[in-house]
RNA sequence: GGCCCUAUCGUCUAAUGGUUAGGACGUCGCCUUCUCAAGGCGUUAAUCCGGGUUCGACUCCCGGUGGGGUCACCA
């Protein structure tokens, strides 16, 4: 017997991918893997109107970009004979009638495909919610197709799923009131055994609304996260902990604290019938969290290239700009980003010009500059081999700072490398400006001060 | 409005009917420190309301209220 687990992830190209889509097929997918089982893409085009190729690619696109591959992928269009077949099934069977209509508005046809309701009460098992009951009567003979040649939605929606021996129909919650249409469909054609149902929350913004376009600084296209420099693994994580959590108990695992979860962890631990009932209001500030967690343990080279990318060109003309000193800055620009985006703006603000240019700071912000000399003296005796080093310039000027006083040694000469209130570490900033640099810019701030 | 779903800190969430209602993000504070960032430590705050059932209710039942979804010749 092949009671092999079969789901689908199931968009229509009439938007880019969603956030809550790709959450969606997160789900689908690990649900599909831990059991394994068959996941099937497929594209639900049959509104030729609104589908477009440029909704497909980027639909693709996100689920690679999130590594979510299917097992089989479908376009709903290709299968447009075997629906018709269906339709003409239906009607045969008179289950299904032509019915005239009164024309409303532009568009609308004399003519269309109702299916006969049969008014009774559907019953259903929805692995998150529990068991669901509707009285479809209230849904009256609902359209199936335009005509014999195009049936819609429901109709190819539920022709497919049965076509491909999809058990499992894991979906938005949206689709809660489609299910009576569809269970009744799948019984008119037939169906040997009903799918199971999960149907997932929505994501909120803010206003507790279902997330729309660019609220609150939180994108709804996984485009946009792709973009403004998101970690894909670090957004998986993020949208697995949005309607369910680590912290309860699956058949295999016990719950554990740590939310920072790999691929491999989410698919021991993830269970769909622990998802949460409720919708759950999106929060960029713990995709910004997890995304720094993960943006930590990114290779150097991973991280340098970014920079050199998103570096804007205003500063690879700076007098002392090089590639070399741009990439020794990987450090001190990762710790202070949510995400690589935010690489183009801390660089673009020209809070580290002074790594490529010589800065000139005032009087009053070098304040004492009553050691500056002698700290000149100690550098120009350290050999420059240490400079790659921080540590061992700091090692070489610690304690005659200590001695005299750090605020009174350190800040002067932070200020002369930097001219900055705010900045890196002296030492930091003097290893990667080079020795000869460093003690140019502490004399020219004691020429200031004199 | 009808139908359906839903309700624990600001947010995401944990809790066989018995816990000081736990964790994470954020906030705030402290430590580290020449400044910033990072890091470490700590603090903060919640069971929607009203009835039941029970020795005992976040948990079960009923009723309100709030929030969401859906009511297409879209998907």
């Amino acid at each position: 017997m092949n009671n092999k687990i079969v789901t689908r992830f199931a968009p229509s190209p009439t938007g880019y991918l969603h956030i809550g889509g790709a959450r969606t097929a997160l789900f689908i997918y690990l649900f599909t893997r831990q059991n394994n089982g068959k996941y099937i893409l497929r594209i639900e085009d049959t509104d030729k109107e609104r589908s477009k190729l440029e909704y497909e690619e980027d639909i693709l696109a996100g689920l690679k970009w999130l590594e979510l591959e299917h097992d089989e992928f479908v376009r709903q269009s290709d299968n447009i004979e075997y629906h018709q077949s269906c339709l003409k099934k239906l009607i045969d069977n008179n289950l299904a009638y032509v019915s005239k209509e009164e024309v409303q508005k532009e568009g609308d046809r004399e003519e269309v495909i109702r299916f006969r309701n049969p008014n009774k009460k559907i019953t259903f098992i929805d692995l998150i919610h529990g068991e669901i009951v509707f009285d479809t009567t209230d849904l009256g003979d609902f359209v199936i197709a335009k005509d014999m040649a195009t049936p819609i939605f429901h109709l190819a929606n539920v022709a497919d799923d049965m076509a491909s021996g999809v058990t499992h129909i894991i979906r938005g919650e949206e689709h809660i009131s489609n299910t009576p249409r569809q269970i009744l469909l799948f019984e008119a054609l037939g169906a040997k055994t009903m799918p199971i149902y999960a149907h997932i929350p929505l994501i909120l913004d803010r206003d507790r609304a279902k997330l729309s376009k660019r609220k609150h600084g939180a994108s709804v296209w996984v485009s946009e996260y792709k973009k403004n420099g998101y970690l894909p693994e670090a957004l998986n994580n993020y949208l697995a902990l949005l309607g369910w959590s680590p912290q309860a108990a699956n058949n295999n695992e016990q719950g554990t604290d740590d939310e920072i979860l790999f691929r491999e962890e989410l698919l021991k631990r993830f269970d769909i019938k622990k998802v949460q009932k409720k919708g759950a209001i999106f929060d960029i500030e713990k995709l910004n969290w997890l995304n720094r967690e993960y943006l930590k343990n990114q290779t150097t080279e991973a991280v340098a290239k970014e920079i050199n990318e998103r570096c804007p060109a205003r500063v690879k003309e700076l007098p002392l700009y090089s590639t070399d000193k741009l990439i020794q800055l990987t450090q001190i620009l990762i710790e202070r980003i949510n995400n690589y985006g935010e690489l183009t703006d801390i660089l673009g603000r020209g809070d580290f010009d002074f790594f490529f240019t010589t800065p000139h700071p005032s009087q009053e912000l070098l304040r004492e500059g009553t050691y500056l000399s002698q700290t000149i003296d100690i550098i120009k005796n350290l050999p420059v081999e240490n400079f790659s080093d921080p540590e061992k310039i700091k090692k070489a000027l610690w304690d005659f700072a200590s001695e005299k006083g750090r605020a009174l040694v350190l800040w002067p000469m932070r200020v002369a490398l930097t001219g900055q209130e705010k900045s890196p570490d002296p030492f930091t900033v003097a290893s990667i400006l080079g020795k000869e640099e460093t003690i140019k810019r502490l004399a020219h701030a004691e020429q200031i001060l004199s």
